[in-house]
DNA sequence: ACCCGCATGTAAGTCGTTACATGATTCT
DNA sequence: AGAATCATGTAACGACTTACATGCGGGT
């Protein structure tokens, strides 16, 4: 089973659904730490349905076409349950922004600030519409956040994942523009007028 | 050109390096937030040679074999200095143990707690050895570390990020693992004897 | 005698993206 | 009239992993 199956059998544990229905909600909430495409979505719905972790029944729909929603099956909940626990194998960290940033020496020092201070607000952004999902949830779901049981508190855990990873980026990404800025400037003053 | 291409230039641009030598890099310091194995290096060699953004010369060692070295050219480094100030494609997140955190209300507790447990070590001990390179850094390269036009600078930066990264990660795993396991305890008091 | 490090490659397979393909209904 | 949404698939391609393949020299 691969892992796009269990991130498939978390949705589907927690509701009946489409493979559109899966296809958009891996566009959103689900997609902020795991995404796929229809085209990967279709046929990996049909390896689980042939390992009797999913089965589906099809919708008819007047005025729209028909779909085959798909459930969880017993054994695919059991499987979901005991992978949920496994220590993940580690798989390395890719980051072009990172990998960027190890040749921005090289760089025409401007741009690069200008580059870094961007990313910072797309980060920034991202946060920001973190938080306003944090304090949604927070009033809205209340009490099941602090019970581990609850799929609510399973979302609310992502969410906060979501939110430091944001911090730490946004962060990371000023310090770097604030490094090369303020040498930037603080060159003005010792080599005054050596460059530009 | 690839990513990959990219990684391998900003290593070029240090210092002459075989395949072999990039191979080790990789599992190192540029391992970090970028890796790639012998079987994927070779191959890219060739097609940055094709390109024209790298050479090699053959090295010819006794009780070695021979190696091919290969150096940066001016136009790789050109391609390169353009490549850093470009913005990133924001590429989706895939984190697996995020995927797990979303199931987890699944999972058995004491299991679930275990795992995030041990999570949050690794991710302690990764964050050690970073906090140890650190160290390293400031105290060898010191003033360099100020120069944004300094390839330690550049270093710096992304060991700044791996650092950022890691305190957050275990941050997170501690939470989710102190919330499963508060919940139980306050359990206890809560509901004597309903469960186990 | 066997394994490890140095050194360089190719081949097969998996995972994921982009593009191809079709078709009805609703909104602008 | 044309675009967007709903709905489901397949095909081609690229990036990456695992495995296959070879060979010398030095250490246990």
């Amino acid at each position: 089973m691969t892992t796009l199956g269990y991130a498939i059998l978390g949705l589907l544990s927690r509701e009946d659904l489409s493979g559109y229905d899966l296809t958009q909600r891996m566009k959103g909430r689900v997609g902020y730490f795991w995404s796929a495409r229809h085209s990967q979505i279709y046929p990996e719905l049909a390896r689980l349905e042939e390992g009797g972790y999913v089965t589906h029944s099809v919708v008819e729909q007047q005025e729209r076409p028909d779909k085959k929603v798909y459930g969880i099956t017993a054994e695919g909940l059991e499987a979901l349950r005991e992978w949920a626990v496994q220590p993940p194998v580690p798989k390395p960290t890719r980051d072009e922004l990172v990998l960027k940033a190890y040749s921005v020496w090289l760089a025409d020092q401007e741009e690069a600030a200008r580059m870094f201070r961007g990313e910072e607000s797309r980060h920034g952004e991202q946060l920001a519409h973190y938080e306003e999902l944090r304090a949604w949830m927070e009033g809205e779901w209340g009490e099941d956040l602090a019970n581990p049981e609850s799929h609510r508190f399973a979302t609310y855990a992502t969410l906060r994942r979501g939110i430091t990873y944001e911090m730490g980026a946004a962060e990371w990404c000023r310090w770097v523009a604030d490094s090369i800025e303020g040498e930037r400037s603080g060159e003005k003053e010792k080599q005054r007028g050596a460059r530009s």
